[in-house]
DNA sequence: GTCTATAGAGTGATAGAC
DNA sequence: GTCTATCACTCTATAGAC
């Protein structure tokens, strides 16, 4: 029961179309991380890409709009790899699921160099991925402080753990041990400095 | 024994030259802070400044020469508040120190977004600031790991305490919390969550 | 869906008068 | 030391042909 032909040649049509816009979200991705969104222009994804400007964009009509789709592309792929195959890690497994991304980022440094450039630069109000950023960090810490109180819950954690300050300080630490290992590649242990960090949090709060 | 009129007078001339590079060296750290460094125009810094465009490019022959003396006033600012009245704090001084200098960054968000942005872009091998970026962190880093050693030897720390992970750790937690705390400043305590990781590390290392 | 061509604004930097 | 004027370039976005 096959499609007739020439459904099939719209479709490839289609396909080509879908596979362009994959590309050059791909694109986007990589030259923001290497210059960032404002020190990217528009026309070097598209030479990239294997488009002229204005074919990248009929896609998207404006730059702003390439950055939204490279964004939820990323928080997409990270949000399947946290949430993981058996449904969200709770408790401390939460930290190790924390681990795991950071061990993953350790392989994907454009990636990294993308999420650090562009949260910067988004801190400021006007950017077009300032909404964005915010419900990012919010979003994480609303994950993270819901598996943190399942612990608490389940006895694996103190009850008495200031669970805001561990969220937010574990958060700050990730970040900032981005930052340094951007700088120092061959000197910072992104992995290790990170399980360190955990370790210390589990030799205060864990019952 | 005054100096005679005429030098006065040409000093006067020199002084008004001095003010107007001071005053856009300020004006350049706020703009580069509020839009980044690649946001920010040369014409916006001059206009604000009350020069023109060329005016400001007399004293700054470059874009980046700006940008190295908004640099250099800021780490010699922050240079002089850590190093302190009594010369560089040692052992647990040392984070005393930088909670301190934390403590008043949290009443310049202007200065703290600078950074920040700043220090983000400038990841990137070959954006202008790049080396100072570098040497700004390799700088802190020895700084703060002499103190810890210091403090080793006298017996204020654990011996075995691991510096390179306590050092990269601390500097980690301030960055992070700073970026949090541009996007949530209402909720978002930078003295107290760091004040809350140092005591996390003095519970831990302290002898 | 992709192209060429171009509008229209903004960029960093320079030349030369005062 | 500061100005006006201008250069050469890059940027995002649009119009319209194919």
């Amino acid at each position: 029961m096959s499609v007739p032909p020439r459904y099939r040649a719209k479709s490839r049509v289609d396909v080509s179309g879908e596979e362009s816009r994959a590309k050059a979200v791909a694109v986007a991705t990589e030259l923001f991380a290497l210059t960032g969104f404002k020190g990217t222009s528009v026309a070097a994804v598209a030479a990239k890409t294997g488009l002229s400007q204005s074919g990248l964009l009929h896609h998207f009509p404006s730059k702003a709009v390439l950055l939204t789709a490279v964004l939820e592309e990323r928080d997409r792929q990270d949000g399947e790899f946290l949430a993981g195959s058996a449904g969200p890690p709770l408790g401390w497994a939460a930290f190790d699921a924390l681990a795991a991304l950071v061990a993953r980022n350790s392989a994907r440094p454009h990636l990294v160099g993308l999420f650090v450039r562009l949260a910067a630069e988004a801190t400021e109000p006007a950017h077009p991925a300032h909404a964005w950023v915010r419900e990012h960090y919010s979003g994480l810490q609303r994950w993270l402080a819901a598996a943190v109180r399942s612990g608490q819950e389940d006895g694996e954690i103190a009850a008495d753990a200031p669970v805001g300050s561990i969220v937010r300080t574990t958060i700050a630490v990730i970040d900032g041990l981005q930052q340094q290992w951007l700088l120092q590649p061959d000197e910072v242990s992104m992995t290790a400095e990170f399980e360190a960090f955990t370790g210390t949090l589990r030799a205060r709060w864990a019952r």
